[in-house]
DNA sequence: TTATATATTTGCATTATACAACTATTAAAT
DNA sequence: ATTTAATAGTTGTATAATGCAAATATATAA
């Protein structure tokens, strides 16, 4: 009866709920979409708006106005790229590094929570597979591509 | 380098990319939520409003409404509840169910799109781990159980 | 039979989103 | 070199999504 859809729809819904508890920290009331935007410029190495925008498959526009108030929120930094005056990269500020190494923590914790109703050997093969689905996807044409309306 | 958090972070972002894409059907229009909607009013049995919004995490406000707008679609049914007259029950209309099998199809051929750059035997295994993480996440006190603001 | 709790809806305000049009800058074409 | 086309980003405007507060209707408890 729980077809293929059926196991991700549920899965991708409670990821979708986790995600939505885990993102007020210290105070500071990040959104989940600011959270998402928090964790890729961190990753990425002095990303350019359009890089991050496309990564997270978000209107260019949307994305200005996010990074805006990320940048109100003194939580994010838009520097000029000296090579090409149309660019701008962005960093981290000191605070915006700490929350997201905050949401960064709590995800964790989150997730050692649920993996404590595992056996060890459950939890080394729901890993593996999560990396091998990542991998699958990052292969496919439709996933990761988004195609804009 | 690639910590817990990181592994998951990527899987939701790609499959709230595939799910952005896959649910304009027919040339009928349906946003990611509503799709979530369908769905769920199709897989409980009579639901009432409460509990598909419980379960979905929605504002019971927000959910009325949405309601609203897949009933003026024809795609859901708002019945009295004869036991409880503050009770409404929901259900997909001919079209609605239509419209909830043709997403799960689409999102079926996705996944099997996914699964085409795996093995057989990591198949298997990616399924089986999905399925783990659900229950696990079932019994967290943390997943699943939306706190409100 | 009054008080309290529950299910749902509407008023209102806020936020998120995106398309179109704009500016500024760079790269390509001739 | 100079016009043309492409790219990066911002702002105007409109629309949709969301949620809190308050209201209505019904059910349950005291």
């Amino acid at each position: 009866m729980e077809n293929t859809r059926e196991l991700f729809q549920i899965m991708t819904r409670r990821f979708g709920l986790l995600n939505k508890n885990c993102c007020s920290v210290g105070g500071c009331d990040i959104s989940l979409t600011q959270s998402h935007l928090l964790y890729e410029i961190d990753v990425q190495h002095n990303p350019s708006m359009q890089q991050i925008a496309e990564t997270l498959g978000t209107d260019i526009t949307t994305f200005s106005r996010q990074i805006q108030s990320l940048i109100k929120m003194n939580l994010v930094r838009k520097m000029p790229d000296p090579t090409d005056r149309r660019v701008f990269t962005l960093s981290l500020t000191t605070e915006g590094k700490m929350i997201a190494t905050m949401i960064d923590q709590q995800m964790n914790d989150y997730l050692e929570e649920v993996f404590s109703f595992m056996t060890e050997f459950e939890k080394e093969s729901v890993l593996r597979s999560v990396q091998i689905l990542n991998e699958a996807m990052g292969k496919s044409s439709r996933c990761c591509a988004p195609v804009k309306g």
